[in-house]
DNA sequence: TGTACATCAGTGAACGCGCGTTCACTGATGTAC
DNA sequence: TGTACATCAGTGAACGCGCGTTCACTGATGTAC
């Protein structure tokens, strides 16, 4: 294979090879000495680059946020402006990427599996960002670089209660969509009907968050 | 400890020792010896219960499908008749069951650690089928004992398309922020936001399921 | 009521397995002078 | 341009570990007669 004593570029070939192991074998057969071997290297060798297996395993969990935001923001720039085609461009792209990665989908969430790394928690953020930047764009609200800003005390995020509710309700169906079906809990929906739902859900929430903002904003009279 | 050679009750026995073990180490550290250890008995007895690890498993997240199917009807009960009500005590029950079974909510979901077994799916039938009550009690259609039945064609369950919608509309809600408050994305938001977070989202969800049931149902004009 | 026997539940020693980690090492690379 | 040396990246053998599974066994229980 390789005709050099140094390999040129482990660090990378592993996470590859961690990636397609992933893929494979899901965590149970996810092992240091697995990816090792793929990348065509001593099963010591890893050591230097990550540490150990929570080291590779938090690494590939950056990788796949940074790749759901890639495709989010993907599907966004493709959709139209209006809030249900943004809505369901993210649900699509979102749940897309569950179905095709689900062993990343289901570790990237999993901080007790995972180092506490800086590059996965920027990744994380990012990806919430966009998610946030949807609602905010359609509020005609600035986008941001970060959901979350330190001047926005109490509420969390800025712009009052109304956008983090927005946000909440379109994050939480996306991401319970998406976790469902990936783990069949959705058998009697079938490949068809299934663009069908994505489509009303979107419909439905944009409505609900459009008379909503309408309105006024408060609807909780409480 | 034992005085008799035989156990009594070892499956039961089993089934707790396992239920603290996940809770404790998680599914990286459920093993079938533990188990054994922690049920007082030798670490090839439970082969006769239940064949191996998965088999043991499988009961085990069958029994937390039953446990949240008993909270969920318990909150339910307490509850007020309206929509809103119903909402936040089904989500509220949802969530305080992930959070108190936490590696038991992550593993009832996922049937590639599991066996096929009947009595995991009737269980999981049975906790949806609570949650599909709630919107046809809401339509003031009869109550039913599955979720699903045969002459539902084509749509999957019966009663039209706007009980599905809102059916997976709240499950999908809820399920995504117990999911994700779980894995610690909900940062920003603390303990006591997080109760209003629910019943604003109860409102404004149990709201747009009642203005689209007066209005005639359809909403989806394309 | 007693006896014989099949069945069932639990024992404990043994097996092989692949894992993560450690360690002394070696080949390659980069840099100071 | 050459040399010395530190640093870095990868090797391969060895270690101990706990696991699941298998197996011949034994003690208890239930049942037929």
């Amino acid at each position: 294979m390789r005709s050099t004593y140094h390999h040129g570029d482990l660090a990378v070939a592993l996470l590859d090879a961690g990636d397609e192991l992933l893929k494979e074998r899901g965590l149970p057969g996810f092992t240091l000495r697995e990816c090792a071997r793929r990348a065509g290297v001593s099963h010591a060798a890893p050591k230097h680059h990550f540490g150990g297996v929570r080291g590779l395993l938090t690494a590939i969990a950056a990788r796949g946020f940074e790749r759901l935001t890639r495709e989010l923001r993907l599907r966004l720039e493709q959709a139209g402006d209006d809030l249900h085609s943004q809505f369901l461009a993210t649900s699509t792209a979102y749940y897309a990427f569950a179905q095709r990665y689900s062993e990343h989908f289901r570790i990237m969430f999993r901080g007790d599996l995972l180092d506490d790394s800086d590059d996965l928690k920027s990744a994380a953020l990012e990806t919430f960002t966009v998610l946030t930047n949807v609602i905010r764009r359609q509020r005609g609200e600035p986008e941001r670089d970060a959901p979350y800003l330190d001047e926005d005390a109490g509420r969390g995020i800025g712009s009052g209660k109304q956008v983090l509710d927005d946000i909440l309700i379109g994050w939480c169906h996306i991401h319970g969509y998406a976790h469902l079906r990936l783990e069949g809990q959705f058998f009697m929906i079938n490949e068809n009907q299934h663009h069908e739902m994505l489509d009303t859900a979107a419909k439905r929430l944009s409505d609900l968050m459009q008379r909503d903002d309408e309105s006024g904003g408060e609807t909780d009279e409480r």
